[in-house]
DNA sequence: CCGTTGTTTCAATAATCGTTGAAATATGGA
DNA sequence: TCCATATTTCAACGATTATTGAAACAACGG
């Protein structure tokens, strides 16, 4: 992933409406939840939530399709785990999140304390 | 982490500048660099540099240390290995990013108070 | 003390963001 | 066809953002 794409992502996913909107399209799964699922279980305005999905899709991390009068949301979850895949090459020692090894890109399991 | 946490730290590093800045810290290691250095390298006022520190420290996701006329900044690198854990946790399938497991019943759509 | 260097604070600015209400569009049913 | 439902579009609005220039603050050397 590039690192434009990864500032629009995470600026996706940085406003709390949005962050629950993709969480519940996460649990979702692939199937999705029409807008007004959405609308009911988040209680936003359906006008407000366009907008937050707009912003998703943009990102890449949802996909919509229309099924007779709803329109169906569902995570992208390839865009998410390049997400994750960046912020632990780029933003994290490379493995897991250690401290920048000194020098060596020493293969070594390391396990992340939850 | 707390969605509130995660929040804040997402959109701390959703910013082009920002995201170079916390990059080239993770990449100094826990020694960290001065704000000066910073500026130089990235080729921003020292001014617009402390607005983004700032954001960072906030975030949690940077430390500062004054070392004679210069103020040495950090990466924190716990609390990213928190974010990437809380994305890794709520915003993937659970393990790594795969779908979660579908079929979970729709909930009621009712709205509309007298 | 003074001047220099390194960084922050402050006020101002344009741009973008999140939300709202009203109106428009699309689909399906009677 | 007309009507109801589901969602989007549009134009506003206040709030926040990133950047700038000028000034202040802090630490050191002479």
């Amino acid at each position: 992933m590039e690192k434009t794409d990864a500032v629009t992502a995470l600026a996706a996913l940085a406003q709390d409406n949005r962050l629950d909107v993709f969480r519940l399209l996460v649990r979702s799964g692939p199937e999705g939840l029409t807008a007004g699922a959405i609308a009911d279980a988040l209680d936003l305005a359906p006008n407000t939530l366009t907008f937050h999905f707009d912003r998703l899709r943009m990102a890449g991390l949802a996909t919509v399709r229309r099924e007779g009068r709803s329109m169906i949301y569902a995570a992208r979850f390839e865009t998410m785990n390049s997400l994750v895949g960046f912020l632990t090459e780029n933003c994290c020692g490379g493995v897991s999140c250690a401290p920048a090894s000194s020098s060596k890109p020493a293969r070594k399991r390391n396990k992340a304390p939850a």
